[in-house]
DNA sequence: TCAAAAGTGTTTTTTTTACACCCATGC
DNA sequence: GCATGGGTGTAAAAAAAACACTTTTGA
C-alpha cells in the first residue's frame, strides 16, 4: 500500500490494547486466539497496524472494537509504553507495538459475526505466561500502571456502570489489588473524597443480594479524566 | 539505506532524551540548537533516528551521546512516552518518536568538537513554551514524570554523585518539586528509609560552606533500580 | 429470627507537621 | 562571638487501621 524510499530504516508500527474489567469479583483480561502464523492458536492481545493518517490511541481504539466488538462507548484509554525490541516479532521486518491500556464497564464479547468470535475474557492472574509474542511482558506493564492509576487517580469508576454502590467499588479495588479492604473504613474513605464520587438520591432497588439497601453513587466529574489528582493514597 | 514495499503504512521511528540534572539548585534540561529547517534556530530535545537493528533505549543512549557529548556512564534512562500524533514533523513522512526521560549527575557539556557545541543546560521553567516540534509537550511529560519518580522511587540520588549529604538530597526534591521542605523532618525521614541511603564513615571535608560537618551517604543498593519499591510518601 | 450487607462510632496507632533547640564550624 | 548549616527533641495534628456495633433487608 505505501511505498517509501528512505536514507533511515523504516518501521511497522502497530498498537496493543490491554483491555481489563473486573468479571466475577477478579480482574480480566481480553484476549483474542491467532488465527495465523506466528503464534498460530495461541493467546495474543487484540492489535493491528496503525494507519497511515491515525493517531495512534484511534488506531488502537478501532483495532479494539474491529478484533473484539466491544462497544467503543465510554471506554478509557491511555497509552501504556513502546515495545521495540528487534525480534520481537518473528517476521524479517522491525515492528514497534505502542501499547496501550483500556478499562470498561460493560465487559460483554459479542460472539459471533466479525472477527470477534476469537476474543474471550480470561482472569489475569490464569493468562499471564502463555501469551505470544512479548504480550506478557506488556501484559505485565499493564498491570502495574492500573494498580498505580487506583491509588493515584479516580480511575477505578471506570470499571463500573454510570450509577455504583462504594461496595462495587471496594470489589473493585480488591479486585486489582488482590487484597482484602476493610468495608468501614473504605466507606468514610470514599464519602470524604468529594471529587471522586457525589451520591445520588437514590438506594439500590432490591436487585440481587440480601442486606441493607446501599446508596448509589455517581462520578463527581464527567468525563472522569485520567489526568486527575490523586484520590486514594493508601491501600488500607 | 533501507528499501521498503508493503501493504501497511510504513514509518520512522525516532527517538528523543529529556535529560534532567540540577545545576545551581534549579531543575536544568539539556537541549540542542537546531541547524537544519525545519525549526532552524530554535532549541529542542537531543534525539535521532532509531537504527535497523537498534533497541529504543541503546538508540536514546546513543543520540544522547552524540548529540550532545554527555557522558553516558550511570546515566539513568528509561522510557517516557511514544508521540506520533500525524503531522507532529511538518516534513512529508510520518514520524513516530519514542520519548525518553534520563538524569544526570554530572551535568557537563564538553564544549568543541562534534554536534555537541550546539548542546547546553537551560532551566526548565524557562525553555519551556520555547521548543520545536512537539517537544513542549514531551518536556511537560517528563516533568510529570520526574516528579512522580521523585516521590514514590530512590531516583532522587541519581542526580547526585556516588556519594552525598542529605541536604543535598534535600535540594533535589527542592528543585524538582519547587517547594521548600524542613530539613529536621526531611533528615529524620531519609535516615528512615534504610533502602534508600546508607550512611558511610565520612563527613564532609571542609568543602566551601561554613557550619557543621554533614554526614556522607550512599545509595543503598546499585545498580539504584527505577523499579524500586516507593520511598516518599508525600511532600512535606 | 437469622444471616448478610450497609453504614456509624470509637479507640489505638502511626505518620506528618511545626518548630524549638543544641552541635559544629568558618569568619 | 555569631551567623550558618547539620542534626535532634518534642508535642500537636492529622491520617490510617482495627474493630465493635447498629441498621436494614431477604430468606
Amino acid at each position: 500500500m505505501a511505498r517509501f524510499t528512505s536514507e533511515f530504516p523504516v518501521f511497522y508500527v502497530t498498537v496493543d490494547v490491554v483491555l481489563f474489567a473486573v468479571v466475577d469479583d477478579r480482574l480480566q483480561v481480553l484476549v483474542v486466539e491467532r488465527g495465523e502464523e506466528p503464534f498460530a492458536g495461541r493467546s495474543a492481545l487484540p492489535g493491528g497496524f496503525v494507519g497511515a493518517q491515525e493517531d495512534l490511541d484511534d488506531a488502537a481504539r478501532r483495532e479494539l472494537v474491529e478484533e473484539t466488538g466491544v462497544s467503543a462507548d465510554g471506554l478509557v484509554l491511555e497509552q501504556l509504553a513502546t515495545f521495540g525490541t528487534p525480534g520481537r516479532d518473528p517476521r524479517p521486518h522491525r515492528v514497534v507495538s505502542v501499547a496501550h491500556l483500556a478499562v470498561t464497564s460493560h465487559p460483554e464479547v459479542p460472539q459471533g459475526g466479525t472477527d470477534a468470535a476469537a476474543a474471550q475474557w480470561a482472569p489475569v492472574d490464569e493468562v499471564a505466561g502463555t501469551l505470544a509474542f512479548d504480550h506478557d511482558t506488556i501484559l505485565t506493564t499493564a498491570r502495574e500502571r492500573i494498580s498505580s492509576r487506583l491509588e493515584h487517580t479516580p480511575l477505578a469508576a471506570s470499571f463500573l456502570p454510570p450509577e455504583f454502590t462504594i461496595a462495587q467499588l471496594r470489589k473493585v479495588y480488591e479486585a486489582v489489588w488482590h487484597l482484602e479492604i476493610d468495608p468501614g473504613n473504605f466507606q468514610r474513605k470514599l464519602r470524604s473524597c468529594t471529587d471522586f464520587i457525589t451520591p445520588t438520591d437514590k438506594t439500590t432497588a432490591a436487585l440481587g443480594g440480601r442486606g441493607r439497601r446501599a446508596q448509589v453513587f455517581r462520578p463527581a466529574s464527567d468525563p472522569l479524566s485520567l489526568l486527575a489528582s490523586p484520590i486514594i493514597r493508601s491501600a488500607m
